[in-house]
DNA sequence: ATGCGTTTGTGAACGTGTGCACAAAGATGG
DNA sequence: CCATCTTTGTGCACACGTTCACAAACGCAT
């Protein structure tokens, strides 16, 4: 059993309306947009092994996807198949990536140059695409000067020289997540419009700039999730009669939370499910919030 | 030759059916799911700054989603406000906090202790929300004995030993592509029913598996599509009469193009795009495939 | 108590995504 | 040239997700 989201890091801008308006002008659906890069490494692993022609059936096994979506998918791209035959695999990695925008040349500015920021300036996949590492920069003067697969890690001022001078359209933000949003800004101001944000952070930007984002902490707790409920453990506390309760008796546990809650991590443990009705077993909240 | 079951056993994200039976089981949609994590975050900073009850629209605008999204998917967790005033911040919390199962301890293995490995060894937001890192693991004995974040890189060796006696259900893969499935298999095996993979490759895993993916590339990919959409740059080549065009001209492109077909690397630049009727200006296929 | 302003919770409408199932289109063999 | 077999492309139905808009519920002031 698989987990529903196809796309595993959501795509922050949450306003499916601006983002179907960008991808419908053309008609292709986002979330075959979101597929097609699954098809094009399955169609170079093909294509490496000289396969000629693939069916949409093999082709799907290899991406993971059921045949039928796979078809559906191509037909927005147009007809690219052989009834009888198959898909062409030269043509079809043609196609996909042109469609893709892949076959042009998009320099790209890493900024944060920590472990995860070192981590994808080495890469393999990053340059195997027509994504070039146009420089890598951070605030840390410590930082500043060594190199990063052999590219040398710049100081931040240069960050608006480097976008405008290289065109500059995309941008990776590897800081913590206080610097990110301040990072963004000054990206988006030298002219970049889209951005991968590897900070814990929502971003917030103009119209016309795509934020996407990877959140590492979000995907384990999507796990853990269904981990849990695959060990059949209902959330033990909870539902204390008064939680899913309508009526008047939720509103009065409403006005005991509000009454007991005000300060904070200090009495926290004691105060929350205390309040809640002295029904929860195991009040371990500390986990959650280790300070 | 037909294929029979495409992977005898669900693999990556796309079978929605059996994601919807997981999480509809208890009535939370896989989509709000998701989002919780978000909602999370934005709670635990208001905690922090002591604030006591938050409104939709507030908290809204804090994790970045539209304030009717929010409401509807805490209702899926049951009616924790109150009409008038808002949310309680840590009431709500600790609600979604043990609905996520982030009340309890999830030990984690890392293994493949590359840059990415290292990084997310360091990962701070790791640790802070219940996930603690039981072991890291590589095959490389340069790497074995090192120590990352504190904690010593053990050998794939011990792999079984660690999951069984730590109890490990999540595990993190962050290898090269052509180890995961080896890797993951000997997760599955030990026990480990959760799956976080960062490499790039589709995972097939047995039922009852939970994966999710984290890809770069994609997701570079898609901002690449919709950065070439903004450039009103519409994709250059390809419609080129034949291509959209349904009837027996198609039929008669894709004869020709399977004929010219067949080869490799070597002409594929040439090949590809000439078949296709020497159309395409820019035949820069060698972006795309850098061998 | 009563009325007023505020905010939640949700029914209903709408748009998107998915999967089935099948006709049309091509290949292949006689 | 015809029959048969394979595989694509897609109409259709359904499920899921999002947004609107509004009544019910609550706090608070009078």
């Amino acid at each position: 059993m698989a987990i529903g989201r196809p796309s595993p890091s959501s795509s922050q801008t949450p306003d499916p309306g601006a983002a179907r308006r960008t991808s419908r002008a053309r008609g292709i659906p986002e979330a075959t947009v979101a597929r097609l890069p699954l098809y094009l490494r399955a169609l170079t692993a093909l294509s490496e092994r000289s396969v000629p022609t693939v069916s949409s059936e093999e082709l799907a096994a290899a991406a993971g996807v059921n045949s039928a979506k796979l078809r559906k998918d191509f037909s927005y791209l147009g007809s690219y198949g052989t009834r009888g035959v198959g898909y062409d695999v030269e043509y079809l990695v043609y196609q996909i990536s042109r469609e893709l925008g892949l076959t042009q040349d998009w320099p790209v500015v890493i900024v944060g140059i920590g472990n995860l920021g070192h981590a994808l300036a080495n890469y393999g996949g990053f340059a195997s695409r027509g994504f070039r590492v146009a420089a890598l920069l951070d605030a840390d003067p410590n930082v500043v000067g060594s190199t990063a697969a052999g590219l040398p890690v710049r100081h931040m001022d240069e960050l608006e020289d480097i976008v405008v001078t290289q065109h500059v359209s995309i941008g990776v933000i590897t800081t913590p997540p206080g610097a990110a949003q301040q990072v963004c800004d000054r990206l988006v101001e030298a002219g970049v419009t889209s951005i991968l944000n590897f900070a814990p952070t929502v971003l917030t930007v103009p119209d016309g700039v795509d934020v996407r984002k990877v959140d590492l902490s979000i995907e384990l707790q999507i796990l853990a999730f269904h981990e849990q409920r695959k060990a059949g453990d209902e959330p033990s506390a909870g539902d204390s009669v008064l939680d899913r309760a309508p009526g008047p008796v939720r509103a009065a546990a409403a006005k005991l939370r509000r009454a007991a809650g005000g300060g904070k991590a200090a009495d926290q443990a004691k105060s929350t499910p205390a309040a809640k009705g002295a029904k929860g077993p195991d009040d371990d909240l500390s986990a959650v919030m280790p300070a």
